[in-house]
DNA sequence: CTGAAAGCGCTAACAT
DNA sequence: ATGTTAGCGCTTTCAG
């Protein structure tokens, strides 16, 4: 009654030497794949391992290595964008392909405002995890300072926003895509088709890839009135909220270039409820390609593709990378991926 | 050169000890919430510990609690389904939240295919974990075998398909929707709207979620005919090639309701390119509530609410009941939740 | 109510 | 090439 019924003690180290007549210490060379052990015994070992469903114990091994196999990933993206894009859930898979290749657990740390800062950053500093990932920062986040201070390896996802003075000698590395340039070749297409009066919708700008899409589209468009940018914020919701505002100041318009697919999809949307043709009246063109919107929406979606599941897996190695102990001057410190622009209707 | 220049030697128990004046076990019982230490004693102990930053080395911990305050969460889905719906994000976010409240940590476990089940079985069985949640079983899947033979606690997502009796006396817990329920629901109001040619695009049948729904369907429409039902697989491709399907089979069809809001827009396009109106030539309910994709398909999509986030709030908190050792008798083994129609636009 | 001491299972020097 | 040994940091009886 009181005794665990199932779930029966685990062997042991110890229990596996015994069985093989071994010491302790070869069993621990064999199975961690140590050097110089006769292949006699090591087959012994093995043996011993398989008939008795040996697994090395976690918390014990960690508990001399220091180390945890296990990198924590931290995203730090509130209600409303998190799980309303897939951007997130791709990221998550590349980052998964890469750590389950070497073996390394993956902690998944959801963020809710705020208050979960400090949680997070007491989990961060509290030595569980041998580095971390961390995404969807916002301009006055506090999550860098606590990383820093807790010294755990960490990649970025997306350019941080802060000043590189800041991050003292080293800034901090991060994997991005080309937002600017993207954005610019996205606003030469649309200039290309012959488009004169273009709009331009952005992300959420207390994020460094919504401001680095405005920087891209201005890049194309020095001349662009204030009346042709509205502040969106990567919703579908926030989408149509911008267009309305733009339809209201420029009734004129022939062009709009959203800040990701999500936004240009709420456009898409306002455009229909005012009798715009797209892309006859208005040509639309988005950003991220995101399959599940961009070839949904009517009519489908131009827009600048970035391989996001690239881009974890990418942060995944280079964590990894640092983590297997090459430090500081192996390889770049940062990396920015280049975009495409991929056409369907509706640009 | 060789020392770690930061991330410096964390503080001990000892340490606290040393600085507090108590003994080691003391500290821990003040770390811990242990009974019985006088106030003005655990309240030097709190100093020392601020003071120092003391934070507990879990490995240690775990060594001797056997206890990890983790659970892994397992997602048996592959390429197609994962990540171009926002169903596991969702799922995903109520489990977070409720671990987060119980200070217990998230190890995502994504599987990509046959392969990986071994490797997941064994760290599944490796003793990293207290328990697992797993989702999006296929009836042929052996993951719930290694898992009862890993003897770890684990609530499923979704009813699992294989028979009771395999399961031995208490078949395993789950939380489900009333996948079976909603359908009939979501078909009589087809009926209701004085439809007459009903047809249903399934989901994938190796998952007792499409059976269930194609039960409900047939609940509420037993003498249909063959020819009405055609089986999808949950993807916006899988329900564009069923709708093609059914309209070349039964041109008169004037309702249709898919399993999944997916296919459900997938349908819709496929009618919108026959030329079908909906809802006048043709009524379409999908089934999820997935706002993403119900709220912006044209038309908005009438469908079959579940309450996705309570769902893996649940799970979690099943699990964690169990783990914090009440066992056996506690609380109901499975929970399934209602559903409810959302009226829209497309019936 | 508090302290002393015995491990938890493993790795990594250090011997041999 | 293999064995011996000393901890890693913590919890938990058991004495006092």
């Amino acid at each position: 009654m009181t005794e665990e019924p199932s779930a029966a003690q685990r062997p042991t180290l110890e229990a596996v030497a015994a069985r093989a007549g071994v010491s302790r210490a070869t069993v621990s060379r064999v199975v961690n794949g140590g050097p110089g052990v006769r292949e006699e015994l090591a087959d012994k070992v093995r043996h011993a391992v398989d008939e008795l469903g040996y697994v090395p114990n976690h918390a014990a091994r960690s508990l001399v290595t220091r180390r945890h196999d296990a990198i924590a990933v931290v995203i730090a993206e509130s209600e409303t964008r998190v799980f309303a894009d897939p951007f997130f859930a791709l990221q998550l898979r590349g980052i998964s392909r890469e750590l389950t290749a070497h073996d390394v657990q993956l902690v998944l740390l959801l963020t809710e405002g705020r208050d979960d800062h400090e949680r997070v950053g007491r989990y961060l500093s509290g030595g569980h995890v041998d580095g971390a990932l961390v995404f969807s920062l916002h301009l006055d986040d506090p999550l860098p300072g606590i990383i820093r201070r807790a010294g755990l390896p960490t990649v970025f996802g997306g350019r941080p926003g802060w000043q590189d003075a800041d991050a003292g000698e080293r800034s901090a590395p991060y994997v991005d895509c080309d937002n600017r340039g993207g954005a610019r070749e996205a606003v030469r297409h649309l200039v290309g088709l012959g488009r004169r009066r273009i709009a331009h919708i952005t992300g959420a700008l207390d994020q460094t890839s919504a401001v680095d899409r405005l920087d891209g589209f201005r890049d194309a468009l020095a001349d662009a009135g204030p009346h042709l940018i509205e502040e969106g914020d990567f919703t579908f919701a926030g989408g149509e909220r911008a267009m309305r505002r733009l339809l209201d100041a420029e009734p004129e318009l022939d062009a709009v270039f959203a800040a990701n697919d999500l936004s240009a999809s709420g456009a898409l949307r306002v455009l229909r409820e005012r009798g715009r043709s797209v892309p006859d009246d208005v040509a639309v063109v988005g950003f991220d390609d995101m399959l599940l919107v961009a070839e949904q929406t009517e009519p489908p979606l131009t827009t600048v593709r970035q391989d996001i599941e690239e881009m974890g897996r990418l942060m995944a190695r280079m964590l990894l990378r640092d983590r297997s102990g090459e430090g500081l001057a192996a390889g770049p410190s940062s990396v920015v991926l280049p975009t495409a622009l991929v056409r369907r209707a509706s640009a």
